[in-house]
DNA sequence: AGCTAATCGAGACGGTACGTCGTGTCTTTTC
DNA sequence: GAAAAGACACGACGTACCGTCTCGATTAGCT
């Protein structure tokens, strides 16, 4: 372990990064169809055998790469009330799967299911930083007594999570920008119906 | 229009069935991965003229196949409450999720997105059969007051729609078979969720 | 038999001749090493499909191609005299073996022996047309009482061809253009052995 | 010149002989084709900078080691008479072609041609030992008057050469070990031309 | 019956990408 | 400073598909 990780040269780490961002360029010219291994080791100056080094297959290194530039949830969340919690990630939701990136990340990570262990899965990924987070607002929800604790928090997590994403999908092309724009009024509705369904009291503000 | 659909040879309607066949059993066995016209064709026994004569694109074929095998919503759903309606409807989507054919339909019209308008969308495929249902729903659970007809339909509809996805996202591989085999205990929590979010009285039955 | 050679689209004559024109020039412009069937593809605005259709490996194509250009023996040789014919022959010999094309047949086919039968090998290209010429010069010079009927035609035959062979061996690169001006000079010291060797009776000329 | 010889490590004598030796192993496995610096370093344990600092081509790398290993001629010869000593010569020629070495040798040696003179050529490592060989051998005969002085040494070595190797090159694969195992008979015939061919007295043993 | 036209199996074609391998050079650590 | 280890840009390898195209062989309605 020890011996054989100094030996030789070291990996260039500044190739990992032209890589990476050659990967995004060319994914967002060409979208998924088009996207090559080949077409990213051109425009990162670089030779095949550096790429295969490092990823195996184009759906690890188009993972990899989105996932340096985004992530569904950025920072912790506290906002003091638990609507207050729930609409900050809801928002953070809407803005990761209207983002091209995030919406990517989300696509494969679904294809990967087909593939099994061996691509990055959603819940690693993507699930999982969300179910934390929507743990520790429910935690403290309780803690609070906005919410009995009789609640199914992983029910909770669902229905928000899945709501936001069938929001997005339902969203023609053209109204993203809107969605962008005024994040507040698409996620309302569905933080309202889960509060009401969690028996959590809501303000009266629209 | 009335010259050029009469002459000449008519197509073969079986040959049509052959590829589908093929598609599908060509798509269980290599995944999308390896999934190829030229493979579909030789394992259809046919030439890849037939099959670029009715489907253009890769993802066209699928698509088509996997709708000719299965449905999210198969038939009218009408239990006599909304509750028993809202349950018929989330275990069908159940099933469907958990089904590959139903999965892949999903993946693939999320993919779709990327490629823009010229594959079948999700909304056509997927989501307005269920958006329809669900509006019948609602306005029978509205005319029988169960619920108050201030509800947002569409927010329910998508809350419905994606815990259900959600949840299926979240199992594990070694949870599906558990999950067929007793589809009401996985949808349960998310219906209750959803109604008592809608103001809907439900029943005293776990 | 019939039935199978006839389907599907017919191979372009055409390409073949691209093909082999573009691997002599490839051939001529490299060398062995440099000449690779993408070039010879490239230069012949041809897909490599159809490049490795018709020939397998490299030393099969160039090899068909420096044949298409070069033969050892172009006619048939008739001086009416064995001392003729056979200065006739090695002269031949001689502008086949200092010719860059003919040179590379003999490289391949003597390289060819240590892959096996696979590649075309030396007697079926080389060697067998001059052993039958061979043959026939002979053969006509014991009818004409030139030489003993006892001589051993094979022997004579391999002498012959590897003195020129080992003749042109040993010209330095420089020497070339002045064996190709005079051949006759070159080849008749060779000749001259041979037939003493078979107990040929010699003309006084030098 | 003095003190870059003895700074710093010293070359390890014993790689050179791992090289060589792995060089022959990787040739006799696997032929020319897929004979690579690369698998030579790999066999031999060690680096392709200690390889590259001996050799700078394949070629020159595979002609070294399979010198080291067998030469056209290994002794004087000597036997007291002309034929005598032709015989002795071109047994051992007979030998040195039908050993893969050998054969290699000048298979890479007519390859170099091609290349140009970076190449060791054929002259130094294989025509001129058995030239200045001939030399001897023929001026021997000449002074025990078995000979004519006006006899060309050139030509007949080269003939002999010649005969000897294309006789080799007629021979079919499973014809070789004969061939090993009863050298004179197949020398006899071109040893006899030869002679005859250069005015020489000849014996009556077959 | 003959004509015309679309359909079909087959497969050639110019391309492009695949993932692997070898080249010769360079960098790093160890001896 | 030599050596082993191995990263690196480059480019060929031979295979597989892509989508288009030519072929001959059906197969049918229309004259």
């Amino acid at each position: 372990m020890s011996e054989s990780e100094t030996r030789g040269r070291r990996r260039d780490p500044d190739i990992e990064r032209r890589i990476i961002r050659a990967a995004i360029d060319e994914y967002a010219r060409t979208g998924w169809a088009g996207f090559s291994m080949e077409g990213v080791a051109r425009k990162a100056g670089v030779g095949k055998a550096a790429l295969y080094l490092r990823w195996s297959t184009k759906e690890q290194l188009l993972l990899d790469s989105l996932d340096a530039q985004s992530s569904p949830l950025t920072e912790d969340v506290d906002t003091g009330s638990l609507e207050g919690d729930v609409i900050a990630v809801a928002t953070e939701l809407l803005q990761y799967f209207l983002d091209p990136a995030g919406w990517t990340s989300l696509r494969i990570s679904i294809d990967a299911r087909a593939f099994g262990p061996q691509l990055g899965n959603l819940n690693a990924r993507i699930a999982e930083p969300i179910a934390a987070m929507s743990d520790t607002i429910f935690q403290r929800g309780i803690a609070r007594a906005e919410v009995p604790d009789t609640v199914c928090i992983r029910t909770a997590t669902e229905t928000l999570f899945g709501g936001v994403l069938m929001h997005v999908l339902a969203l023609a092309p053209d109204e993203h920008p809107a969605a962008l724009a005024r994040p507040r009024e698409h996620v309302l509705p569905i933080v309202k119906l889960l509060l009401a369904g969690v028996g959590a009291q809501v303000s009266a503000t629209p």
